[in-house]
DNA sequence: CCTTGACTTCGAGCGCGCTCGAAGGCCTAC
DNA sequence: GTAGGCCTTCGAGCGCGCTCGAAGTCAAGG
């Protein structure tokens, strides 16, 4: 069983440590385990929870959001629907946000080839 | 000629008025002509720019470098190589990100795939 | 004339998500 | 034994991008 620091699990998050413990503090993360000296120890599941919170943060998920997807998973295998539902939601909201970038994106590619042509003509 | 009150310049551009008024105040758009009791009346050129700002918007560019794009719009046509510069930066910046949610979107499906899997399986 | 309502300016306030700093504990190396 | 380094808690602070409210002006309709 491997475990690790802070500031390691920070480095392999891709976040701080400030972050981690804020994740912790704000109930996305369960209560970490301490060494005696009462420094935190990320074990594979913590990691994997940070992973995922990650993952969901990455796709604009609301904070709140997320944390009332952790209270479905701490409440026990019945809310698996539930969870489900939520993620579903989610993805929802992620691909139209998509949508709409890859179309403002266009706007800005037209401007782009617009800039370029003028660029050449001179 | 066509022009718009604020309040349909923003329905049209799908903001509010007060954002409007910031983005005004912010450096974003010129300043808007006037009627004689002081409403400001949004011209085509002013329509575009609003259009455009709200697609850099969308795209994340930060308020401040929105307000150099415009900068250098106002300081003449021979800053159309570094108008052209900054933009396909932040389009490459943007590509990144969306490269980077869509990551995060497949780790989000395949959670799903389990809840789904598990779902049916009782 | 009076109300209604859309507008004006200005500065303050807010929600979000960190980010930081102070003050202190503990371990290791020199 | 002391210096350095990494950790702890706690609350405050910050940067961003709006968002709002107060107080006032103006034009149109009844």
């Amino acid at each position: 069983m491997t475990s690790l620091s802070i500031s390691d699990a920070a480095a392999q998050a891709g976040v701080s440590a400030h972050t981690l413990r804020y994740y912790e503090r704000a109930g996305l993360l369960d209560a970490v385990a301490r060494e005696g000296s009462g420094h935190r120890r990320f074990g594979e599941a913590d990691l994997a929870r940070v992973e995922f919170v990650s993952r969901l943060r990455a796709t604009g998920m609301p904070i709140r959001d997320v944390r009332r997807y952790v209270d479905l998973v701490r409440a026990g295998d019945d809310t698996e629907p539930e969870r489900l539902a939520l993620l579903v939601e989610h993805r929802e909201r992620v691909r139209a946000h998509l949508a709409e970038v890859r179309r403002s994106l266009e706007r800005i590619d037209a401007k782009i080839d617009l800039y370029r042509e003028r660029t050449r003509s001179r």
